[in-house]
DNA sequence: CTGAAAGCGCTTACAG
DNA sequence: CTGAAAGCGCTTACAG
C-alpha cells in the first residue's frame, strides 16, 4: 500500500502542507522539522501520487518551451510532432507546450528566440543548441533562475542543462559501417559529408572508419567529399567522384544532400551503387522505395520530441528515475520493405 | 480551457453525478436527460481529465490479468519487462497487474489459467491465444460479463477480443528476405521452418517468398526444412541440409532453433554462410556479437508488453483513441553493431 | 515558521 | 431516477 502524504503528516505530527514544504524544499521550515519529515518519507519509501500531483498542478501550469532550427529541415517534422503527442497526453496534466521555430544556424538569432520565449513564461526549455559561449552562458543564466533546461538531438558541453534528449551518433556511424560491410565486405566507398562543424557529422564518420578499420579490411575508402548539406552542391562532387573513381559502388551519405547524391548515381553510374545513408524524411523514403538508397540509419526522431517533452514534466514533478542525463534513442536500421505495408 | 463535468451539469442543470451517469452509461438515469446532457458534452468538445478520473478511481481498482506462453521461452521475458514498467507508472493511476505464466501450448491449460485469473478478480485480461473454438468462446464469455480481453504477440479470428496488439509477420518475413537479398542477391538460402502450426511462422515465410519472387530473381532456396524449434532438431536438419547441398550461403531461420543451427553452421561448413534471424534473447545477441549472425529481425516485445498494459488503461477510463483494434509494433532490423555500445 | 482549508475534476456510496 | 456530499492525494493561498 502507497505512504501518503497525510499518513507522514500524522507520524510527524505536523501539518500535510508542512510536509509538502519539506518533502520540495519551498523553505520557509525549521531545519529540524524539515530534517524529521524528510527521514520518516525516506523510512516510508514515499512516492508522490503522480495524478493527485497532475490534478492539483492543473491551477498552475508547466508551460515547456521547444526551440529548433527545423525551419526547411523536414527532419524535425515528426521531432515535432512527437513533442505535440507528448502535449496532448499530457494536457490533462496541466502540461502546455510552444513551438519555436528558426532557420539554419546563427547564434543571435537563438539567444532572441529564447528571449521569446522567456517572455512567454516558460518554465522549461528544451532546445538544439548552437556550439557556443554565447548559448552556454545563455542556459547557465536560465538554470539560474530556476527554469529547467534540456538539450534535444545535439548536445554542448559545459553547460548548466539538465538532460540531453538524442541519439549516440557515433553508434550511428558504427551501424552504418557494419550494414555496409554485410551489404558488400569488399566495398569501393564513396564518403559524401555534411557539414564538417557539426559535430554528429564529425562522430558518424569516426564511427564508421572503427568499424571498418576492425571488421572489414577488406572494404576500400575511395573518397571523402563534402556536400555542406547541399543538394546541388552533392549531386556534383558525387558527379565528379564518380567519373575519378570508377571503381566506387557504395556511397556512405552522412548528412543531407541525399537527393543530389542519387540523382548523380542515376545519371552518371553504369553498374549498381549502393547507398547508405541516415534518417528518412519524405524525400528519403521515396528514394528507398525506388531501391536508390540499400539502407538508412534513422534516429527516431518522434520518439526525441515525445520524450523530450515527457522528461520536462517528469522532471517538473520529481519523478525523473534517476536516469542518466543522455536520454538516447536507438538507432534504427531501415531498408526498402521497412516503408512497406504487407 | 478544457470543459469539465461541473459546466456540464450547470449548462444542463443536472448534477455533476448525473452527467458522470450518463456520460458512462450506468443506466438508472431518465433517457431524454441521458441524451440532453451527452449532446451537451459533445458539442463542448468534453474529454474527461485522465489525472482527475486516475485519482478517483484509487479507490476501486483496475486489476489486469497477462497470460503467456513465457516458461522456457526467454522471448517473452522483455514482454513482461515492459508490461511492468507500464504497471509501475499506472500504480499510482490505480492499476493493478497480475502475471500468470505457462509453459508452452496446451489449450486447456490455459483455459485453466484464465480461470485462476477470473478467481483473482481481473478486470481485464492481456494473452496470447492458442488457435481453438474453446479459447474463442472464452473470450466471448468474458466480454459479455463485461472483461475487457485483449490479444498479445499472437491473435485470433472470429473472436470478440477487443484489440490485438503484436507485429506484422509477414512484414518481418518481407524485411528479413529484403535483408537476404541486400546482403546477397544470389544466395543459395537454406529456411528452417519452426512450427508449421503456428501463424506466426507461416507468415514470416509467405512474406519472404512475396519479396524474393518480386525483387530478387537470383535468389534460390535451395532447401526448406523444419526445427519444431528444437535446437537439437535443428542442429541435425541443418547439418543434413549442409551436407547435401553444399552450395548454402544463407540461412533463413524462421522460429528457435538458432542456437542449433549455428552450430552446425559452425562444425560443417568450410565457407561462409550468412544467418538471418527473429528476435534477440540473450542467445541470439552472443551468436551476433560473435559475428554467426549476420542479422536479425526484432519485434520490440517490450513495447508490446507496454502497451497492451497502457492500452488495458486507456480502455478502461474511455480514452483509447479510437485507433485501429490492431496496434503493431515495429519489425527492427538489428546488426551486430546495434548491440555494441560505441 | 506552521496549520486549517479550499481546490484540482471525477466517481461513488448514500439518501431521498 | 436524481442530488448532495465525501473522497482520491497533493498543492497553495490565507491566516496566524
Amino acid at each position: 500500500v502507497p505512504v501518503t502524504i497525510k499518513e507522514i503528516a500524522e507520524l510527524a505530527n505536523v501539518s500535510r502542507g508542512t510536509v509538502d514544504r519539506a518533502l520540495h524544499g519551498r523553505g520557509g521550515i525549521r531545519p529540524d522539522v524539515e530534517k524529521r519529515i524528510c527521514t520518516i518519507a525516506e523510512q516510508l519509501g514515499y512516492r508522490p501520487n503522480t495524478a493527485a500531483r497532475a490534478l492539483s498542478r492543473l491551477r498552475n501550469k508547466l508551460v515547456i518551451g521547444l526551440l529548433l532550427p527545423s525551419i526547411d529541415n523536414p527532419f524535425f517534422d515528426d521531432l515535432i510532432l512527437g513533442a505535440q503527442a507528448a502535449h496532448k497526453e499530457l494536457a490533462d496534466h496541466g502540461v502546455e507546450l510552444i513551438v519555436e521555430q528558426m532557420h539554419g544556424f546563427n547564434i543571435q538569432e537563438q539567444v532572441e528566440r529564447i528571449d521569446r520565449l522567456l517572455e512567454k513564461n516558460i518554465n522549461a526549455l528544451a532546445f538544439t543548441p548552437f556550439d557556443d559561449s554565447q548559448i552556454i552562458e545563455k542556459i547557465n543564466s536560465m538554470i539560474e533562475s530556476g527554469i529547467n533546461v534540456i538539450t534535444v538531438n545535439s548536445d554542448i558541453n559545459d553547460s548548466k542543462r539538465t538532460a540531453h534528449v538524442g541519439v549516440d551518433f557515433k553508434k550511428s556511424g558504427r551501424i552504418a559501417a557494419g550494414v555496409i560491410g554485410l551489404i558488400n565486405p569488399r566495398a569501393n566507398v564513396l564518403i559524401v559529408g555534411g557539414s564538417q562543424k557539426l559535430l554528429s557529422h564529425r562522430q558518424r564518420i569516426s564511427g564508421f572508419y572503427e568499424v571498418i578499420h576492425s571488421r572489414f579490411p577488406g572494404i576500400n575508402v575511395c573518397g571523402n567529399v563534402v556536400s555542406n548539406d547541399d543538394h546541388f552542391l552533392a549531386f556534383d562532387v558525387t558527379r565528379k567522384s564518380l567519373y575519378n573513381r570508377p571503381e566506387i559502388d557504395m556511397i556512405y551519405i552522412v548528412g543531407d544532400g541525399i537527393t543530389g547524391v542519387c540523382a548523380a548515381v542515376r545519371e552518371f553510374s553504369s553498374h549498381r551503387i549502393d547507398v547508405v545513408c541516415f534518417d528518412d524524411v519524405p524525400h528519403t523514403k521515396r528514394l528507398m522505395s525506388s531501391g536508390q538508397i540499400s539502407a538508412t540509419i534513422c534516429q527516431q526522431p518522434f520518439q526525441q520530441g515525445y520524450t523530450a517533452v515527457t522528461h520536462c514534466y517528469h522532471q517538473f514533478i520529481g519523478l525523473a528515475d534517476n536516469e542518466s542525463e543522455h536520454i538516447l534513442m536507438d538507432n534504427i536500421v531501415k531498408i526498402r520493405e521497412s516503408f512497406e505495408d504487407s
